[in-house]
RNA sequence: CGGGAUGUGGCUCAGCUUGGUAGAGCGCCUGGUUCGGGACCAGGAGGCCGCAGGUUCAAAUCCUGUCAUCCCGACCA
């Protein structure tokens, strides 16, 4: 390709709507470019890209056993009807009617129109299992779309789905996956990471996240420095072993007087009881329960643990009013005492003893508070978030905090699309059976995004070889003159003949806009032919993550090219 | 949906407080000089100042509404 020819229109300035990395630099290179909040059109060198990460997918789905097929991106309303999903997925879903009234969604994704298309098509054992996927759009009116393509309206998925007879089944094919899926991580080049995730609501008992690690990511991941171990901080667990359990004697009940000492800091300075020898009382809503969480003084709560616990639907912080009525007290006031609410305590304070809450009085705290003998708990669980330093509740490592960004996730969905669509086949015995099925997802788009982030530098994009738009970039110094443009064609027909994609930048422009441009859109390797070197019969390369270019005979450019390129 | 901010040529922004009919840099076009890290000189094109009302002799500027975009939060297979 002649850089004169493509389409990809570079800005020397960050547009003032991208906030992160991957934003600026793909807007920057010209890439994409956005149309409204959320939703983007890809160019020439997005699209490759995009296509590069596609068929690294496409091949590995392949040989897991997956079949690709298309299914329409619009689905009639009855579909979503038939799951429940239409109300519960709620305004996430982008609606549309069409001119008879008939209401239809703009798919989110696809497990509503898959179970239908395979039950009325599978209807034996024997057709099973069945894998099917799909690279497509996909729509979810997200609240807040934001930056650029990590958290978009419209953008690329791979989603596959598995049809099982029974669990083993499924566990085979979830396996298939997981495996397909550190494949193609492993040959996209990007540093990653598998952990556990939580399923979710809807998911099923299994679940695992394909995180690409980026100090920008959203999620917060733990994982291991010893072991295998791995999670997302929302399902992190932080086991019992690793309370640190006093043992020392229970001291008497004590009342004391701390007027206006509302916060743990404040009584770490009041009475001088440091936080790990304290409690935190926090008040939900749980499906219109009022119940309390209690934490040692410095951790978080795990509002997805206490949900989980709760087995609850909806959970919120409790309105502060309806706390003073119940209880007696505010906020910064409340304690398990007396407490007259279902009590939830973290594993950890169970290990506690003697330590300080809120009396729930204002202006009072109790101090030496001992579990069973001044209050009782509900249930005891596990409801903090992990911290760095976390005893490894697999080994005896300790836990270490990251960032990632979630490119894939697994589920492991067992029966459910299948029992609420009636999706059946018949057994080996003659029964009739629910399908088992799993659903795994890939966030091309977001994939794309994921890999800037997590690759460049002060000058632009440092594409991983294995997605790069091209390989290599000739870049000659002058294009007006006569040999360096003659050795630029033909240095660029050599390459392209040994099956190498190759940007010439024939653009008559000064040889640092040319630079600028080659390091700004990420090229992995790029060659400059300047008269200097070319009199010596070499030419210069770089590659783009490297600070130093070397010299390279011009009868040894292939050889080296390959041996970059393909290692 | 709450909180905050911003909408002025393709991009980044100034002008708005104290109304008088629009500017800079970059980019773009033409000519010339340059030519290994975003050149220089000269000339030029391009904006009903997001939109709709209102106040006023007069509105980019003041007021009201509205739309869009961005950030924080809530939300999130």
């Amino acid at each position: 390709m002649k850089a004169s020819q493509l389409f990809y229109p570079t800005l020397r300035e960050v547009p003032s709507e991208a906030e992160i990395v991957s934003h600026q630099l793909l807007l920057r290179a010209g890439f994409i470019r956005k149309n409204t909040a959320g939703v983007y059109t890809y160019l020439p060198l997005a699209r490759r890209v995009l296509r590069k990460i596609e068929n690294i997918v496409r091949e590995e789905m392949d040989k897991a056993g997956g079949q690709e097929i298309v299914m329409p991106i619009i689905q009639p309303r009855e579909l979503w009807d038939k799951s429940g999903r239409w109300s519960l997925y709620g305004e996430e879903m982008f609606k549309l009617g069409d001119r008879h009234k008939r209401e239809f969604a703009l798919g989110p994704t696809h497990e509503e129109l898959i179970t239908t298309l395979v039950n009325a098509d599978v209807h034996s054992y024997k057709g099973l299992p069945l894998l099917l996927y799909q690279i497509q759009n996909k729509y979810r009116d997200e609240i807040r779309p934001r930056f650029g393509l990590m958290r978009g309206r419209e953008f690329i998925m791979k989603d596959l789905y598995s049809f099982d007879v029974d669990d083993a089944g499924l566990d085979v094919s979830y396996q298939k996956m997981h495996k397909a899926y550190q494949q193609i991580y492993e040959r996209l080049n990007l540093k990653y990471r598998v952990v556990q995730a939580d399923s979710g609501a809807i998911g099923g008992k299994e679940s695992h996240e394909f995180m690409v690690l980026a100090a920008s990511g959203e999620s917060e991941i733990v994982y291991c420095t010893l072991c295998d171990y791995a999670a997302n901080v929302e399902k992190a667990v932080c086991s019992v072993d690793q309370a640190v359990r006093t043992e020392e004697e229970s001291r008497p009940l004590t009342k004391v007087h701390t007027p206006g000492q509302k916060t743990i800091n404040d009584i770490v300075e009041f009475l001088g009881i440091p936080k790990t020898k304290q409690i935190k009382t926090l008040m939900y809503s749980a499906d219109g329960e009022l119940i309390a969480a209690i934490l040692r003084g410095d951790r978080e709560l795990n509002e997805i643990k206490l949900k989980n616990t709760l087995q609850a639907n909806e959970l919120f912080m409790a309105d502060e009013a309806v706390v003073k009525e119940i209880c007696g007290a505010g906020f910064g006031s409340l304690g398990p005492v007396g407490m007259p609410v279902r009590i939830y305590i973290d594993l950890e304070v169970a290990a506690m003893n003697n330590f300080a809450c809120g009396a729930n009085e204002d202006d009072y705290h109790f101090t030496n508070v001992n579990l069973d003998r001044d209050f009782t708990a509900y249930a005891v669980a596990d409801l903090r978030n992990a911290v760095a330093g976390d005893k490894c509740p697999c080994c005896e490592g300790n836990l270490q905090m990251i960032r990632g960004i979630e490119v894939g996730h697994i589920f492991k969905l067992g029966t459910r699309y299948s029992q609420a669509m009636q999706a059946t086949f018949l057994d080996d015995k003659g029964q009739e059976q629910f399908f088992v099925m799993g659903c795994y997802g890939i966030g091309v788009s977001r994939t794309m995004a994921a890999a800037v982030e997590q690759n460049y530098d002060e000058n632009g994009i440092i594409w991983p070889l294995p997605i790069a738009p091209f390989q290599v970039i000739i870049v000659p110094v002058n294009i007006n003159q006569a040999d360096q443009k003659a050795m630029a064609e033909q240095l660029y027909q050599q390459l392209t003949a040994n099956g190498i994609e190759v940007l010439l930048d024939d653009r008559d422009e000064r040889a640092g806009v040319k630079f600028k441009d080659a390091d700004l859109i990420g090229i992995p390797l790029r060659i400059t032919i300047g008269s200097k070197t070319l009199q010596e019969n070499k030419v210069e390369m770089k590659k783009r993550w490297e600070k130093e270019s070397f010299l390279v005979d011009i009868d040894a450019v292939i050889g080296t090219v390959h041996d970059i390129i393909f290692k």
